[in-house]
Parts: C-alpha cells; structure tokens; sequence
DNA sequence: AGACCAAATTGGTCAGACCAAGCTGCCCAG
DNA sequence: CTGGGCAGCTTGGTCTGACCAATTTGGTCT
C-alpha cells in the first residue's frame, strides 16, 4: 500500500479530474480533509502539495481552489489515463503523435550531429528489429530501447524528460490492452530497413518520411487494440456474471 | 518571500543541480535538515515532497536518495534554466526545437480537422503580425498568441501541456536578455505570409516547410540574442566597477 | 448600496512524540 | 577469517495540539 498523503492526493486529484470540483471551486479546508480521510492535518497538506505542483490545485491563505485542466502539469496525463478502465482514445493518440514527433526530431539530430560510431550502434539496434526470430515481447523491448537509444545519442534533455514521462504515465494503462495489440510486422519492417538506411548515408527527409509512416502505423496499432480492447469488455461482463 | 518550505525546496533543488549532491547520494536526514535550516521536520517534509516530484530525489523509509537528471520531471528545465544570470544556450535551443516541432504539429492538426471557421480565427491572427505599425512588444505578445491559437485549436491537450510549461519555465529567463531579441521582421513577414496561404488552402506540406523555416528563424534570434547577451555581460562587470 | 471594521476561518509553521520499515554493526557459528 | 543472523539505531510516515498572520466573512455604520 502507498502511504496515506499519497492515497489521499490521488483520490483528490481523481475526485478534481472527474468533475466533482470544477474550476475555481474551492476546495474544502485541509482540517475538514483531515477529518475526512481520518488523517492527520500534515498528511492532508502534503497531499494538497502534490495537488499543487501537479497543477490541479492552487493554495492560497484563506483556501485553495481548483485549477483548469489546461494548466497542470504533464503529470495529470497518467491519471487521466487510469480513470477509466481503458484509457481514453483521444488522449492516447495524442500522447502517440507527441512521442513520435519527439522521436523524429530526436532521429534528425542524430543524423546531423551524432558520429559515426553513435550512428553504427542505432543502427545495429535497428537489425535487431528485423530478427524474424524475436518473440512479441522481445520485439516490444527491443523497439523501446532502439527509440530510447535515438532520444539519449540526440542528447537532447527536453526531449528525453518528455517522452520517459509520457512513456511512464502511458506504461501503466498500456497493461489493459497489450493482449490485443497487434503490429504490422511486415509494414514495421519495411521501415526499419528503410530507417537504416537513412540512417547509413544521413538523409534527414528520408528518416522524416520514415518517421511520419512510423507514427502512422503506431497510430493504427495502437488504436486498433484498443477498439479490440473495448469490444471485449463489452462482452466481457455478461461473462463475468455467468 | 516564499513560503519556507519552497525556499527549502529551492535550495535543495539548486544543490542538486549544482553537483553538490550526486546522483545516487544520500541526502541528510529530514531531522538533519530542519536543523540547518533552522525550521520544523514538516516543513522539511514539505521540501522533500516537492523534491521528489520533481524527480530529483526518491524518498524511501530509511533515507532519500539523488535520482539522475534524466529520471526527473519537466519541471526542473525552468531550475536549469535559472541556475546561471544567463540560461544555458544548449538548453535554450532544445527548448525551442521542440516548442517548435509541437507547434508545427499543432498547426498540421488544425488545418486538418479544423472548422473553416477556426481556421479564419488563426488566419485573422496572423494577419495581424503582418501590420508594420505594431511595436515590438505587441508584437511579440501577438506571436505568442497566434501560437497559443494554433494550439488550442488543434485540441491536443498533451501538446498545450508540454508548450505551456515549458514557456512558463522559459518566460523568467528570458528576461535576462530580452532587450538583444532582433527578430529579423522581413523574414518573419514573409513566413506569416505563407502561413497565411497555407492555413487557406489546408496545404500540409506547405505548412510543414514554414514552420521549418519559423524554427530555424526562431533558433537564429534566440541564440543570436543569447550571444549578444553574454558579450556584454562580459563588459558589463567592468562598467559596473568604474 | 457601499465602505469599513472585527471576528472567524484558513494556510504556514512549530514542538514533541510514537511506530514500523530499513540500515548498521556486533556477535557467533562455520 | 568469513558469512549469516540478530539487536539496536536511524529514518521516514503519522499523529496531537498549538500559535501566527493573511484572508475571508459577516455585520455594522455611513
């Protein structure tokens, strides 16, 4: 179990992003919270911290009150993601054109000012990926750390920071669907030679061709597992009754 | 003033950032601290909760510990950015690389899934930043709000939460050498006038190129600005002796 | 109706205490 | 001498109760 400011910051943050405080409400005094959740006034204002640098809540002397969504903190995407049982569609498209636009630039970078060798050790994590032998899960593991390996040698720290946190906060939810994701082999294939490719002679509007395919096919990957995923959980509980 | 526990908070974080403590370090005890800083333990606790959500440290019964930068949240840019009287070129420039990059697919989103009517909103604001009358203040607010524009319409609500904060974390930087900023207007102009054309006829591509073009114009009077910045800080101590 | 003042409320801080999970170091068995 | 195990200490997590200053609130007076 988490600790108890913990629990009682990611109740108030779940009860603010599902509406129950809207907007410039305010929200009820931290003694009343302590009451509440039968907790000490210093576990509820370190939960309230958390609101606070999450961006959902903003403290003041006299009371604290509920922040637009459109200002928080990157962080609130993982608890929009965990509200429902599957994560929201939208939302995780978005999070996918976001990461796969950062991995393009990161691509870009690296083809003009990595050298030889940095290019050499991508692209050797690029063969890996075209092992007919790899199993589904190696295969995942071995694109994530290939896309890892992009971000870090562009030594872009902007970058990095966003797409581990979004990858983070995307992680958890992805356990919800992963059984029903199903990726374009031979289409992922053909791009990863062609991402060699542009990688071997640094051709910055192939690898952007590349990219903008690579986002694509995520895009219709991920999407279909995830309509796949819903389908079955609308099945799901007449069999769970029986 | 802050409030004590952020000005703890600050100091740590500054500490950490500078090396004094490395990654994979203890920090001293909550008791410890509250004795060097002269406050109670909840206070302290108060810091380090901060702290670990910007990810600098990780707190486990027993002892907190220095995480590596690259584990940390996206909040830390804006301690970056601040640890020096000039922010960090390198930084500055990946700031803006992907500001850009998200801003270009904001834009792409727009003229693909946006009303006609949405559409002439933005068109309307571009046209604005083409009237020489403007001065440079209001220009700049004006560009700030095209982009803001574009984003918001684009309705990607991860791509706001990343341009915001990182614009926030930017914006007290940016003081230090705002008065440098020349922005080449002509080039600038013309980009507009493109954007315009582009944003009309829904052209992709088009649209792609100008805010290639917009980023590196953008990358050029940052670091340009930048420079001229850091010469005369390296005169300016002379002056301020005489 | 509006300006103004006093009381109640609220967040920020402090002191001191207890508990359970980790950490340390000592001791003993091998 | 080495390795494992136990005891004690340290550390974070939580609690009780209290005071202060800023803010809010409610009522009063103009």
């Amino acid at each position: 179990m988490q600790t108890k400011h913990e629990n009682i910051a990611n109740i108030l943050t779940d009860e603010i992003l599902s509406g129950r405080y809207r907007p410039g409400d305010r929200l009820p005094s931290e003694r009343e919270m302590a009451t509440r959740f039968s907790a000490n006034r210093g576990a509820v204002r370190e939960a309230m911290s958390r609101l606070s640098q999450l961006g959902v809540a903003a403290i003041h002397r006299g009371g604290a009150r509920v922040a637009p969504i459109d200002e928080a903190n990157l962080d609130i995407i993982g608890y929009m993601l965990s509200s429902s049982e599957l994560p929201d569609a939208k939302l995780l498209d978005q999070i996918f054109q976001v990461i796969d636009r950062l991995l393009a630039m990161a691509a870009e970078t690296v083809v003009v000012e990595a050298s030889d060798r940095q290019i050499e050790d991508i692209r050797a994590l690029v063969q890996r990926l075209l092992d007919p032998s790899l199993d589904g899960e190696a295969h995942t593991a071995a694109r994530v750390e290939m896309m890892r390996a992009v971000m870090v040698t562009s030594d872009n720290l902007v970058c990095q920071l966003i797409a581990r946190s979004l990858f983070e906060q995307f992680a958890p939810s992805l356990a919800a669907f992963e059984r029903y994701v199903q990726l374009d082999i031979d289409a992922f294939t053909l791009l990863m030679r062609q991402l060699d490719s542009a990688l071997a002679v640094r051709d910055r509007s192939a690898l952007r061709a590349v990219f903008d395919n690579l986002a694509g096919l995520h895009r219709e990957t991920m999407l279909g597992a995830l309509a796949a995923a819903s389908r079955d959980a609308e099945n799901q509980p007449r069999a769970a009754l029986s």
